[in-house]
RNA sequence: GGCUGUGUAGCUCAGUUGGUCAGAGCGACCGGUUCAUACCCGGUAGGUCGGGGGUUCAAAUCCCUCCGCAGCUACCA
């Protein structure tokens, strides 16, 4: 039986076009789904789109469309970007679906029933001219809309409210008992901190100011408010309360099933404090982790929809390739902490790593062997020189640590452990000097030198194939790498890649000119 | 205002429980090499570890204070 594993991208909202921020955090779990799939897990890998509300209703009115004509069109583009992306998700849920939304009323059915939801009145600070409630911290003194600036005044609406109180000790003890639940840590003191201590209110999930949601069917004024409808995107994509439980059961009730969420930090209250106590209230087990993902910032702005000066990911594919998107994404920002994207940083990122170490690498390789053994990649011999047992025993240590990496999420530092690697074998050319080799008759050294250079690129490919989709299998043609080999499984024991046949090709990743991309970003950036 | 964090070489950042912790990568400069995508390899970088004060035999690492920056501050996804 394999080892089960569930991980889910927060279902982003058809307001407007994707941005490089949403493809940085999809990409991201893309990589950790590929990660476990290749060392043998079930995965199952879902994202989706979360459809209802007010801005919906609203912008589908200003554009003349009904609301599911207007998340309909949206949505396409998010399946686009994705399938560029090479995005391997294994189910797109929409909370349109007919099924979440049964789901979604049977569980505000239950939870009525039981008594965690009540009719109640949400009181708070409205502006008539923004059409929105707003709190007493963002009123301020002056109780001025934080929006357009004009006087509000108190108002209420009838709706309906889950009771937290309930389950708050629950949550912490859950907290206390799973320490790597929330990560990074410092989230955790936040919600802690800033929600819990202060005495957490009741979470209004219902409202009536609007309709284009899913309605509680006990009172049809009222349609169900956002995070009681997306929150149940994650059970509801598995089946949970359909006719047909058999994923849920295997991914998501199954003890050896691993449940992982990424998310973004300003939806961690959501999944940190109100999903847990949803799935509290239904009896349900917990995921084993939130990880809150960092922001890539543009120079000192943030990057997203509130704020404009966005960057479309689709001219940075189609100019550079999907591999170079994908591994700057996974590369330059430290997975759970900030990053800042910038034109020349992106641009030195491909140059360095993927062109001049990486792809550089095979190219110097695969000449030598068809310079040297007519491309023939010369048998293993075990370790002829101390050099051939020091890259050998680097290359087994770096395969322990991009593991121990990638179990913890830490994405980042396996690929630079794997880019350690990298550096070591062309350093490994250095010490080795294989074209003064070539000038002894005695070409054992030379053969074993040809073969582990092979055998560390082979290595390097798989290790990189969670996150580069196309590169690991341009090497492995022209390694000749036949595909019985490409397996993660292979990399247990040195030196299984002798005999093939090699076939230089164009270069992994062209270098690119660091002032012509330079400019090309920023006019693009500003647009 | 409150709560979290953060401020380390030109740039991006590592620095567990205080004592080779003053580091890595990139850029720059110098040198080497030729199998290679002007690539790769080696060397050099003298930064008061934001300012000030304190604890200690010893602090980037603990405490206080000040300054800068970021996030959150309860229903916008």
């Amino acid at each position: 039986m394999n080892k089960k594993f569930f991980i889910s991208t927060p279902i982003y909202y058809p307001s407007a076009k994707l941005h490089i921020g949403h493809a940085y955090c999809t990409t991201l779990t893309d990589t950790i789904a590929r990660y476990k799939r290749m060392r043998g897990y079930d995965v199952f890998f879902l994202t989706g789109s979360d459809e209802h509300g007010e801005k919906i209703e609203t912008n589908a009115a200003k554009a003349g469309k009904t609301p599911q004509a207007f998340v309909d069109e949206i949505v396409e583009g998010f399946y686009d970007l994705w399938q560029t992306l090479d995005i391997s998700n294994d189910k797109f849920i929409r909370t349109t679906d007919e099924e979440h939304m049964d789901t979604v009323q049977a569980i505000f059915s239950r939870l009525l029933d039981q008594g965690d939801i009540y009719l109640g009145n949400y009181e708070g600070w409205y502006c008539t001219h923004e059409e929105t409630f707003w709190t007493d911290t963002q009123v301020g003194p002056e109780h001025h809309c934080p929006e357009c600036g004009r006087p509000v005044h108190r108002a209420s609406e009838e709706s309906y409210f889950f009771k937290t109180s309930k389950y708050v000790d629950q949550l912490l003890k859950y907290y206390e008992d799973n320490p790597k639940f929330i990560i990074p840590e410092s989230r955790k003191n936040e919600m802690v901190n800033t929600f819990i201590k202060p005495g957490l209110a009741d979470l209004a999930v219902s409202r009536t100011s609007f309709t284009w949601g899913i309605n509680v069917k006990e009172n049809p004024r009222h349609v169900v408010y956002v995070w009681l409808d997306a929150l149940t995107n994650y059970i509801s994509a598995l089946g949970y309360g359909s006719d047909d439980t058999s994923l849920y059961q295997k991914f998501w009730e199954n003890k050896d099933s691993e449940i992982v969420h990424i998310i973004g930090a300003d939806i961690t209250r959501f999944h940190a404090i109100y999903w847990p106590m949803f799935l509290m209230a239904l009896g349900q087990r917990l995921p084993d982790r939130e990880f809150v993902h960092g922001l890539l910032m543009m120079k000192d702005t943030k990057m997203s929809k509130s704020r404009g000066n966005v960057v479309d990911p689709y001219p940075l594919i189609n100019r550079y390739g999907v591999d170079a998107v994908r591994y700057y994404l996974a590369r330059e920002t430290i997975f759970g902490s900030d990053g800042q994207f910038t034109p020349e940083q992106f641009v030195e990122r491909i140059n360095v790593d993927l062109a001049n170490d990486f792809g550089n690498l095979l190219n110097r390789t695969v000449s030598m062997i068809e310079k040297y053994f007519d491309g023939i990649i010369p048998q293993y011999q075990g370790h002829v020189t101390d050099f051939d047992q020091e890259l050998e025993a680097l290359a087994m240590n770096t395969i322990t640590n991009y593991e121990v990496a990638f179990d913890d999420l830490k994405v980042t530092d396996a690929i630079i452990e794997t880019f350690k690697m990298i550096s070591a074998t062309n350093k490994y050319i250095d010490n080795t000097k294989p074209w003064e080799l070539a000038k002894e008759t005695d070409k054992t050294a030379l053969s074993s030198v040809m073969n582990h250079l092979a055998n560390n690129l082979y290595i390097a490919a798989l290790l990189l194939s969670p996150i580069l989709t196309r590169a690991p299998k341009e090497l492995f043609a022209q390694l000749g790498v036949e595909s019985s080999l490409q397996k993660f499984a292979c990399l247990k024991k040195y030196g299984v890649l002798g005999g093939q046949k090699v076939q230089k090709g164009n270069p992994l990743f062209p270098r690119l000119d660091m002032a012509k991309e330079v400019e090309f970003i920023r006019n693009m950036m500003n647009k």
